[in-house]
DNA sequence: AATATATTTTAGACTAATCTAAATTTTATA
DNA sequence: TATAAAATTTAGATTAGTCTAAAATATATT
């Protein structure tokens, strides 16, 4: 049985792996956790004692299949409390992060496969991220970066990098959501921003806008 | 804010005095939370301290109104949640328990309003206990214990004194449970035991089952 | 390749919540 | 009411998770 702080570790150790490659580092853990290094050094061993990681000194670590497990039982049980927030309770996709950052550690399986029954099995959560299944298997899209899709190709947004609310409202006030139709009219060569199609409205974004919006063909 | 064990302490806090009169004392916080009197004293300063209990070196300690608050709210999650659990994910009335004591510490005022609202305001929970509204406000039943309901007078079952998995699992072999309607046949005058009508069979229960059943006239 | 910089680890300390054992106070009983 | 028993508190220790400061190692730069 974890606690809350390993059960965090373990989470943010898998988030890190999902973008980089390799072995994760001491730094990247302590700025995702909120904690000194120093912390995060004695956490290392403390999960590596447990076989939930594999640790060597000075080398990062990665997570072990037992490690690897824990982690995506924790995904998913945050990505089911986010579907259901939204999906019955009227949260707003931007506002369900922190308090699946609570639900996610609650203890029950039962609870979590009930829920997801309750859902009727849903396969993303509110961002378009992926929820594994009861066998902690889950399948994403194919998808590209908004600064990846061609011009005049017709792609449809089903995802974001970022998961902040500021960021998530922007795109509310954008009308721009999981399954909106997106159209690359024109992308300015001097700044990279774009003019896009998005629904029935074109609008122009940012670089770095497009760049943390998630494409399918 | 509170932490996981001061909430936990200001639940039994108000339990305890809901039963007894006047101050609540170490041993009998001790048996409830499963901690040792003298931790239990270290808690009552700290919790002291925050004002949250009225304490007196061994004289035992009742809430203040911000301890009854604060106690209320963790109460009012408690039994929307167990409501939720049995109303919407297959729970039975005995395994909510468990679960519950978890998803009480959640914080999240929007969670538990909107938790409300889905549930169309319920008034009791699953074993007749009543739950606070937004304003902490809930009223309870004028109930009776079965052992003092008079002999051929038509009552209904409305809650549960004992809460435990053996007692409601008992209950539930009987086909007894809130809302079942009781008469009390015979008062066996040796050992108290009774022959009652529950719902459409007579059966017999021994006085202690009797005790632990709440009738309303 | 040598050195400077950045990263990581170690050592030692702190806090919250708990414990045991001993001391104190209250309550019950003879 | 004196004394025995029970309840409560105090003192000091322990554990998990964190911190700071210093030491060790790895990486980048000249």
């Amino acid at each position: 049985m974890q606690t809350l702080s390993t059960e965090n570790y373990l989470k943010a150790i898998f988030h890190a792996s999902q973008s980089a490659s390799g072995t994760v580092a001491t730094t990247s853990i302590a700025n995702k956790i909120g904690a000194k290094p120093s912390s995060v050094t004695d956490m290392f061993k403390k999960l590596s004692d447990q076989k939930l990681v594999k640790y060597e000194k000075y080398q990062g670590v990665s997570l072990t299949s037992e490690g690897l497990k824990t982690a995506l039982r924790i995904v998913r049980k945050h990505r089911l409390w986010e579907s259901f927030l939204v999906s019955h309770l009227n949260f707003n996709w931007d506002e369900v992060h922190q308090v699946a950052e609570q639900l996610e550690h609650i203890q029950s399986e039962k609870l979590t496969n009930e829920l997801e029954r309750f859902l009727d099995y849903p396969t993303h959560d509110p961002h378009g991220d992926p929820i594994p299944n009861r066998a902690l298997f889950m399948k994403s899209y194919n998808k590209i970066l908004l600064t990846e899709l061609p011009l005049n190709e017709e792609g449809v947004c089903v995802g974001v990098k970022d998961n902040s609310s500021d960021f998530l409202r922007y795109l509310d006030r954008r009308q721009i959501g999981i399954g909106t139709p997106i159209l690359v009219l024109h992308r300015e060569d001097f700044d990279q921003s774009l003019h896009i199609q998005a629904g029935n409205s074109t609008l122009m974004i940012t670089q770095k806008t497009a760049e943390n919006i998630y494409i399918k063909l």
